[in-house]
RNA sequence: GUGAGCGUAGCUCAGGUGGUUAGAGCGCCAGGUUGUGGCCCUGGAGGCCGUGGGUUCAAGUCCCAUCGUUCACCCCA
């Protein structure tokens, strides 16, 4: 038996519906914001990603699915979205015919990484790049869209973390000094901080590990790094939060993996999913258009993790309603397929939902069907009625039933339809 | 990449110290109602006990390997 691949998942029939109500929801929150929607390929060269993301960062250094094509080329599948949009920005020139790009997108995301609670190898992505503009305004909006959407599709516990990366030379001296400081007091750390030490010191900074944390006791602080333009343009962030009513919470050890980002950082995590608490991350990237062959474009974007999401809502409980009902089901007295088909394609062209029995089941098990599905109504076909060109239908909610010649059917259907 | 747990029916899981034809609940099918659902009752179908090897008179049960899966680390959505 062959199955799916390590960390792919079918989305069975019975729950595309709510993958689907998301996705609507999402859909709408960047209508009503004027975002609009950007579709790019799922495989790029490798090389974007290398230079886009950062050899540091190890979506790029060990958990891409790369490999090469017919002529030779490495091609990657998309490990994140930021870096293919900012490429698309550049190849189309989009700011020259509009000084600012809002985009949003919806797309599976591929990481070779080992599976776990919230993390798979395909996974599923919504988020917006913002390109154009330096306005704090904006860093809020990208926050505030997630943050409210999130909220919309039921959520209750969610922490907003923000956070300033300051400019990368202003960064650049913060972890020349918080190596030296880390080097001085190596022993006291963790294995893989010390590792990380020569990879990417930042991230020492948000260890999990109780020693390294102990040792950061003392450490220099980033803020004390940042100039006074990113010190105020972080403040404007903070006010503007407020100024939507979106809390959230300064954490001065959020540095995200991605190297692209500047000033703003931000991470939306909840505590109703496993380890992998981060439902939704993102920030200012001032330098990436630039780095990727554009001319000079400051922009801010998030990703949200479709699949952490609906792990969420799951474990909060939040309920789901249900949308795929039927309008009718068809049943058949001479148990015979042949007999509910045309009536089935009769009430489908007018717009109903319309199933029946295919099996040749009993009536008490066509009626158990029209049950599960849920049916508002259920239309007899046969007996003394056939033989007076009548049907019989009747209402599964409060089990009245009706008999009507059968041209009139659908007109009946119409009448009687529920809101 | 590292560590730990778990693989028995479609699903969720029982199967002390190895010992006859491997069980339950849910689901599915049929009947109880010559043509009517939800509840209830009766019956039925459905299992290379993940795979391979080993120990043993005897393995779902013990040992080894392997594959899969889950969770955690790492990393990130």
């Amino acid at each position: 038996m062959i199955s799916a691949i390590k960390g792919a998942k079918d989305i069975l029939p019975a729950e595309s519906g709510k993958w689907r109500r998301l996705e609507a929801a999402v859909r709408e929150r960047f209508r009503r914001a004027n975002y609009g929607e950007i579709r790019t390929p799922v495989f790029e060269e490798t090389a974007l990603f290398k230079r886009g993301v950062g050899e540091s960062a190890d979506i790029v250094r060990k958990e891409m699915y790369a490999f090469e094509d017919m002529s030779g080329t490495s091609i990657a599948l998309k490990p994140e979205m930021t870096a293919p949009v900012v490429r698309a920005y550049v190849e189309h020139k989009l700011g020259k015919s509009q000084p600012l790009v809002k985009a949003y997108y919806l797309a599976p995301m591929f990481r070779q990484e080992r599976p776990q609670a919230g993390r798979q190898r395909q996974f599923h992505q919504f988020g917006s790049e913002a390109l154009g503009s330096d306005a704090a305004a904006l860093d809020v909006e990208t926050i505030q869209l997630a943050y409210d959407l999130l909220r919309d599709l039921g959520l209750t516990k969610l922490d907003v973390k923000i956070n300033s990366l300051g400019k990368p030379a202003d960064r650049a001296k913060f972890v020349g000094e918080l190596r030296a400081y880390l080097r001085d007091r190596e022993d006291a750390l963790s294995e893989d901080s010390r590792r990380r030490l020569d990879v990417n010191a930042l991230r020492v900074l948000d260890s999990k590990d109780e020693r390294d944390q102990q040792a950061l006791d003392g450490a220099p602080k980033l803020a004390d790094f940042l100039d006074e333009e990113s010190r105020d343009r972080f403040a404007e962030v903070c006010e503007t939060l407020d100024a939507v009513g979106v809390p959230y919470l300064v954490e001065e050890r959020l540095v995200r993996g991605l190297d692209y980002y500047t000033e703003t950082t931000f991470e939306i995590q909840s505590p109703s999913v496993g380890s992998q608490s981060a439902l939704c991350g993102g920030g200012r990237y001032d330098n990436l258009v630039e780095l990727l062959g554009g001319d000079p474009t400051p922009g801010v974007g998030f990703a949200a993790g479709i699949e952490r999401i609906l792990l969420a809502l799951e474990n909060e409980n939040v309920a789901e309603e249900k949308t795929d009902k039927i309008d009718a089901y068809i049943v058949s007295l001479e148990k015979n397929p042949r007999v509910a088909y045309p009536v089935a394609v009769e009430l489908r062209r007018a717009g109903f939902v319309a199933e029946f029995d295919y099996l040749g089941r009993s009536v008490k098990a066509q009626m158990r069907e029209a049950n599960r599905l849920e049916a508002e109504r259920v239309i007899f076909l046969g007996g003394e009625e056939a033989e007076r060109g009548e049907v019989s239908v009747k209402n599964m909610s409060g089990g009245e039933q009706t008999t009507l010649p059968r041209e009139s059917l659908v007109n009946h259907l119409r009448e009687t339809r529920s809101a």
